[in-house]
DNA sequence: GAACATTTATGCATTTATGCATGAATTGGC
DNA sequence: GCCAATTCATGCATAAATGCATAAATGTTC
């Protein structure tokens, strides 16, 4: 085997990808948790090392010379195999104390999560729980989180789901406000997430004549629109288990009750993990 | 785009690679230039990082644990992506000033170089010139060379292959040697290298009735034959403008004249270099 | 079983790399 | 066209990694 291969330093190759991917020094220096200068000194080394010119330096911007473009292709190799890695490390690590990412949605994250974030702190108090409560589905095969919980099956075959009972929503409304419009839901404003709208022909199948337009505040962030909900500005959706423990929200059409189902997911990589083992079967077990 | 995967140091990964391909950290170190405590702090930062045991320490034998050989395979593709970078990264290199490395056979190294090797000393006094005069075919994929000299037709479809005229080549040996033996073929000695006895055949079957036991001196080491040849001690093969070139030595079996054809290889990724291209065409304009 | 050759681990001086603070140049927005 | 926000480059004090020398341990060979 030969090793001239070695030679150059990969933690430059490194430095080289970030500030490709990100477009600036600064950037990659941010990704790594790097300073803006080391990362500059790192390229430039490589450069050196390499005795190829990567950017071309035009005023603050940098662009990637043709050489810059040919050796990215292989340096994202590496950087995918880098993240394998990583992602495979981790399944190994059989250390309950460190940390752990959980990607939920907002209204998950804030009304389901706690009492089982409660019962793995005082059961595991060494393992460190950050909770990403994005709208977006964080991504498990770029490793944003080491647990998900999502509403829809998964697509993506590497990942370990496990189905929990479904949860059941309906539509709320303060109970002064429904007052206030007589309880005439063609008066009522309706509050959702962005193309909810169509929730109106679902809610005119069942009898209740929905306009679209009628849906006027909306969201991408659930706890925003519930926050609407409560301040008594209109009719939204929320688990029927959240919504019944406020007492001043009332129901809205029964009939409507929509179900919600819950996948907890995990990496199958990083599932055989000790600490995600544990802490993935107590979410399993608590929603179920 | 998710920066996790970036978090853990390269160059540890590259570390441990070499570790294990080596099989110990001494074997490592000595691939990878460092020094051997250098090696063994950067995989251990590894497995802290990672948080997973690589090694198992039995004594002083490293083995593999089953989570470090899940990850070897990925830094193996690591590895084999950073061996293209540096690849393609010299074939983008326009400056003459530098290294590079030829590899050729025994013979080609030590009578037909030299010239050339003088010519381009004077042209080009920036160019730094090392001879891998290895009897073992040297690997370009493997980047042992940036140009070989070879005596077969390139099989990789990725190289650069530009045949130069063959060189004709004969049995001689020493004149007093032949006066010695009364120019009896039969009890000539032989000098070849090691499984060239089946030459025996091929002289056989021009006239000169030459059994395979009389091959007594087999070396891989062309150069040790023609020593022997030239201290008198048999007869042995060498190209014609070589011996020729040599008064004391005289030829045998004139009729047998075999063929060798010279292929002068680069890789297709480092051939683009300006100073792999330079001396490349140098050498194909000197061997024609 | 003893001598030898290799291997890994440790302590310490030195080199090297990194981060911070700052300045200069450029871009983008209003 | 000006202001604010970024961006990259430089100098310097500090932190970190590296190499060397050496010890301890293990495998090998005769």
């Amino acid at each position: 085997m030969n090793w001239q291969m070695l030679q150059f330093d990969w933690a430059k190759a490194r430095a080289f990808f970030a500030t490709a991917e990100t477009g600036s020094l600064s950037g990659a220096a941010r990704a790594l948790n790097l300073a803006q200068p080391t990362v500059g000194r790192q390229v430039e080394a490589l450069e050196q090392e390499l005795d190829v010119v990567l950017f071309e330096r035009i005023g603050k911007k940098l662009l990637l010379t043709p050489a810059g473009l040919d050796l990215l292709e292989h340096v994202r190799t590496m950087g995918e195999a880098a993240q394998r890695i990583s992602l495979i490390a981790s399944g190994h690590s059989q250390t309950l104390d460190g940390p752990i990412r959980i990607s939920a949605g907002e209204a998950v994250s804030a009304f389901l999560l706690p009492p089982i974030l409660r019962r793995i702190r005082t059961e595991h108090p060494e393992i460190e729980i950050t909770i990403i409560a994005t709208g977006t589905q964080s991504d498990l095969q770029m490793r944003e989180a080491d647990i998900a919980i999502r509403n829809a099956q998964p697509t993506q075959n590497d990942l370990i789901a496990r189905r929990t009972p479904d949860r059941m929503a309906g539509l709320y409304a303060k109970t002064t406000y429904l007052e206030e419009i007589g309880h005439d839901l063609a008066k009522a404003d309706f509050i959702g997430f962005e193309g909810s709208q169509n929730m109106a022909a679902a809610l005119t199948e069942r009898g209740f004549a929905i306009s679209a337009d009628q849906f006027r505040i909306l969201s991408e962030a659930h706890l925003v629109q519930w926050a609407y909900v409560k301040n008594g500005m209109g009719i939204g959706l929320m688990m029927n288990e959240v919504a019944n423990a406020d007492p001043e929200i009332s129901r809205v059409a029964p009939d409507f009750e929509p179900a919600v189902p819950m996948w907890v997911l995990a990496h199958r990589e990083v599932k055989t993990s000790r600490r995600v083992r544990v802490v993935y079967d107590l979410i399993v077990e608590a929603l179920s």
